[in-house]
DNA sequence: CGTATGTAATGAGCGCCGACCCATACCAAA
DNA sequence: TTTGGTATGGGTCGGCGCTCATTACATACG
């Protein structure tokens, strides 16, 4: 893992190795800690981003607030996706919290949109809404696609989340028609 | 990058470490070659996927091959999206069309809903969908979040794809009547 | 048949760099 | 001056990518 060695971590916080190994465990844990920092304060940020005028307009701030987030953090992101931790290591009780974090600020601003849906419903709905904004990150956070990139990305986010929005009302304007 | 060394590559298909170096340049050689093969793969199967009896079956069809694949090739499919080749090669030709194929297959399943749209409009609308399942997928098969696994994920790119063309149709009915 | 020739596979070994350790140095506070 | 906690970074050891002298084997020839 090129950039994220003892050494090289060491380096850029002005550390010795040896320090860091007063400090955690051993390198995954140093990871792990990583990780978890980072997803706080991408929920942290989620939950603080200010409720638009519109419930679209909401979803959308929300969007840029994720991707901008990974573009300004490249590299740790690319690490907390793409590293898998060792499986033997007990999942981490703190990073399943923050992703249902996530979750639960996305559902929130999916709320207005689907008033007759149960909560179950409106959580399928933001986790999905949200698992596809992060594909469109992921994919341009890491070149994978010539044309989905830094400067493309909120272009496609935007697109996902009105085409899902519109498919949620239309739904919902059918039930309660119904 | 554990399990991908070129010895344990050479050992999994029966080979010794050197035989690698008499066909490949260096081990990235190998992992592109590795990355342009499953690419390859993907998009055959998706261009094989049946037409179904509606768009949003084919649509369905299409997603469940995706994820299926992901799923089936977990190791390289981590190792596609995860390695990053080093930046000083140059971009591979053929993983760009392959990426380009699958989404001119995905527009060509979306064309029937979206009849008044332009080839840019269907393009978009086919890349921004595919990326949101390729997202569903990249978290089910990096278990990232504990709601979205191995079993839920048909569950989840459903929900997405079904939503999103609900969208599109609803957009269409718009444009149209307008 | 035996022998020569070309090709393909080998795997021990080289140099390097990774994670991780620990004897030592440092420096406040007592 | 002593002491205790903290940071150090050279060093160990293992595994890495990669090489190349050597081997194994199929085929061609006398």
């Amino acid at each position: 893992m090129p950039g994220l060695s003892a050494r090289e971590i060491a380096r850029s916080i002005e550390y010795s190795p040896g320090t860091l190994y007063n400090i955690f465990e051993n390198l995954d844990d140093v990871l792990l800690t990583l990780q978890v920092e980072m997803l706080r304060d991408v929920a942290c940020q989620l939950a603080e981003t200010p409720i638009g005028a519109t419930p679209a307009l909401h979803i959308d701030a929300l969007a840029k607030t994720y991707v901008d987030y990974a573009l300004r953090n490249r590299k740790l992101w690319n690490l907390l996706f793409s590293h898998s931790l060792p499986t033997t290591a007990a999942p981490s009780k703190a990073l399943h919290d923050y992703v249902f974090a996530i979750g639960d600020t996305v559902s929130g601003a999916l709320a207005p949109l689907m008033i007759g849906a149960s909560a179950a419903e409106k959580n399928l709905a933001a986790r999905v809404l949200w698992a596809g904004v992060h594909g469109i990150t992921a994919i341009a956070v890491t070149d994978k696609a010539p044309f989905l990139t830094v400067t493309t990305a909120l272009d496609y986010t935007h697109t996902l989340t009105q085409t899902f929005l519109d498919g949620l009302v239309a739904n919902q304007t059918i039930a309660v028609s119904a």
